[in-house]
DNA sequence: CATTGTTTTCAAATAAAATTGAAAACATTG
DNA sequence: CAATGTTTTCAATTTTATTTGAAAACAATG
């Protein structure tokens, strides 16, 4: 296979995934292409490249760097600024473990806090406060560790893989 | 709190949560509604409930039939169907693990191992197979560590976490 | 401080996804 | 097998999400 087939295939297959995650499909796409480009980008190539428009490049390139996915890099005497991803696959799943768990995990979790007040009066409170309570120690016990994840550096993290499926 | 508004509370949380991952927000609503009864409920229960078409009922209720997470009743001597979804959170985890697993994850190796074939000479390409071989690597762990959960019981399950947090 | 190159913004247009509702299909019953 | 209760289907509609593109803002340069 060479490399333009390979790269399509990525980028399509990488924002349909995105797609499925929730997650915005040329976003997912402006992530991939500068995920396997070797050499940062301009919003310019990235428009020509994804044929997408200035506007839609600006916005996804931000909220990739949001994110904390991609960065910016000026180059001495230029005006136009460059951009490339983290290549790094474990930094860009902590990465993207810590932004979900912000944006997701952690607001769930106050509303089970909130919501484990009710008082149990009949069997559809008592059904309730099962269900929510099970629920809300499952996210807790993820979260936390999510939280040890976090800290913890790749070649642990390769670790506990390995002692999983043994 | 009372019960009334618990359920709100969670309802729609459960099904804000949803979207941010890419699932129905009515489906995940029809679900948590299914999670918190403590008896099966007809179509036209949800319908009541939550306020939405018969025919938007009906499909979200084969959905998540489809996702292993809601069941058919039949009530002896009566022509309506009930249903009522799965409690057991462990259980309800692993089940969308499975799915998610097949419909997202398995693809994506699939393209991942396809891609991996790409000749090598040139910068793009050197740097377009090491993204891919590291992202088929993480992949090809997660799928193995998956698989095990699957397998896993939930106090196994429990166990890994207070394994990890430790 | 005007010119030029570049990025950002955002209202409007477009595209995608979800929902409705009425008709059709199906099933049970007497 | 007609009447009735129930589920399923799907074209049309509505809602939501994404994208565009042109104008405004910004920044560097001479």
């Amino acid at each position: 296979m060479d490399v333009r087939e390979g790269k399509e295939k990525f980028i399509e297959a990488w924002g349909k995934m995105a797609t499925e995650w929730g997650i915005n499909r040329t976003m997912a796409q402006v992530h991939a292409l500068l995920l396997i480009s070797p050499d940062p980008l301009t919003a310019d190539q990235v428009m020509a490249d994804l044929d997408i428009s200035r506007g839609n490049v600006n916005m996804n390139l931000r909220a990739l760097m949001d994110w904390g996915l991609v960065h910016k890099q000026l180059k001495a005497g230029e005006r136009k600024e460059y951009f490339f991803a983290e290549k790094d696959m474990w930094t860009v799943v902590r990465q993207i473990i810590i932004q979900r768990k912000k944006r997701e995990l952690e607001p769930m979790l106050k509303v089970l806090d909130e919501v484990a007040s009710v008082e149990e009066n009949c069997p559809e409170s008592k059904q309730f406060n099962e269900v929510v309570s099970d629920i809300r120690m499952f996210s807790h016990k993820a979260n936390q560790t999510l939280d040890t994840l976090i800290k913890a550096d790749s070649n642990w993290f390769t670790n506990i893989f390995l002692r999983m499926v043994r």
